[in-house]
DNA sequence: GTCTATAATGAGATAGAC
DNA sequence: GTCTATCTCATTATAGAC
């Protein structure tokens, strides 16, 4: 696929209405390809969402595969970001309990995707249909799992008995759940009845920490 | 979208070649479809596939679209069937505790998709594409949501106390931890290490009890 | 039922004017 | 940077011979 960003040296800095026309190209890439999925998504229909001639996307995106690439890593690093202070915050103040950090996890995506800009919604919807197709591992390495590493390490250095095995599938049952509550929040209200994301966040919490505490051996809440 | 099978009645039974072509084709649309989702698979692709001229995927198939239902639909009765008779002999052995109904659930889905023909496997990612994408609302509705309500009612029996909106968030988690395992075990495998399907059974359906018991507000177990 | 050929459309990418 | 026009290719669907 080829993930380099690394076009050549730009000449000199874009101007202010460049950067915002390729902001509004990868907001209405970032919608469309969380609506339609990467073939659904035509560039022709990217460019009528943005208001732009067809030309300017490809000029600003490049090919149709580096402006998915792009697309994703834009919020990932912000997503990286805001989980790394969380942790921190959480390892500063005192001893960490599971529950704690697992909330370092999650709440960062469930938040910015219910609370932050629009756009935050169609990105959650966006990563729950690249986590689901091995077509995109290239990015879901580049792009998270140096993040979902830091994390199965603080959670093996608080349960130190639980085999590494253990702990991975564990993590990718909870990287699941909390997706789903951004893609399957329409099968959700089918089954049962609309909830809030309060509701769900403490749903996923609880759901997640009593699972992780099954499959580590012992008892985590309370260490 | 349309999701009636029924077209006009037939003239006469098909013949055994037309009902293996016939068989060929959906087992060509269910690999590409579950390795490169609804719009990147292409007819042409299926045709190749399946060894068989372009014109005779439409004929057999219909438009893509309703090729995609009944590629879906056609396993999922199959599994629906499965999924009953494991919760009737469960039900017909005495008290039904939370494991064992979800292991009803859980198991006959990853019991096809890992032992039984390889076509499947195949099945089990493409449903994993399917459930994180609302553009097949439809099809789950139909093909699923029948067996899900089944086995909601039977955990809302055994645990009285819980109400509708635990039970439907727990129920989508783990049906998302579930797929995971067909989708996202590359994943798996790139943060932690390869472990064999019995393994991932255990670890899942040690995760999802106790998620559940503890979404349910009193232990299950044992109950 | 099977197969070929083709119609009609839409795709991604880019050259070149402004 | 922006925009238009166009090149080239692949797509779904179907008409009609066998």
């Amino acid at each position: 696929m080829g993930l380099q960003t690394g076009k050549k040296p730009r000449q000199r800095a874009p101007s202010k209405r460049a950067l915002k026309t390729r902001e509004t190209i990868l907001d209405a890439a970032e919608y469309l390809f969380s609506e339609r999925s990467f073939d659904g998504a035509s560039i022709r229909d990217i460019a009528a969402r943005a208001e732009v001639p067809v030309g300017l996307v490809s000029h600003h995106g490049g090919s149709k595969e580096t402006l998915f690439f792009t697309v994703i890593a834009r919020r990932a690093d912000e997503l990286a970001r805001l989980r790394a202070e969380a942790l921190e915050t959480c390892l500063a103040s005192g001893q960490p309990d599971l529950r704690r950090v697992i909330a370092c996890f999650v709440l960062p995506f469930l938040h910015q995707t219910h609370h932050g800009q629009p756009q935050w919604r169609a990105y959650g919807r966006l990563i729950a249909i690249v986590s689901a197709d091995e077509r995109w591992r290239e990015i879901t390495q580049a792009c998270f799992d140096p993040t979902a590493n830091i994390f199965l390490d603080q959670i093996a250095r608080i349960l130190p008995d639980a085999s590494r095995g253990a702990i991975g599938s564990s993590f990718v049952f909870m990287v699941s759940s909390m997706l789903a509550i951004c893609a399957s929040s329409w099968r959700i209200e089918a089954l049962s009845a609309h909830q809030d994301i309060e509701t769900l966040e403490e749903h996923l919490l609880d759901f997640c920490e009593a699972g992780f505490a099954a499959n580590l051996g012992r008892m985590a809440r309370g260490v």
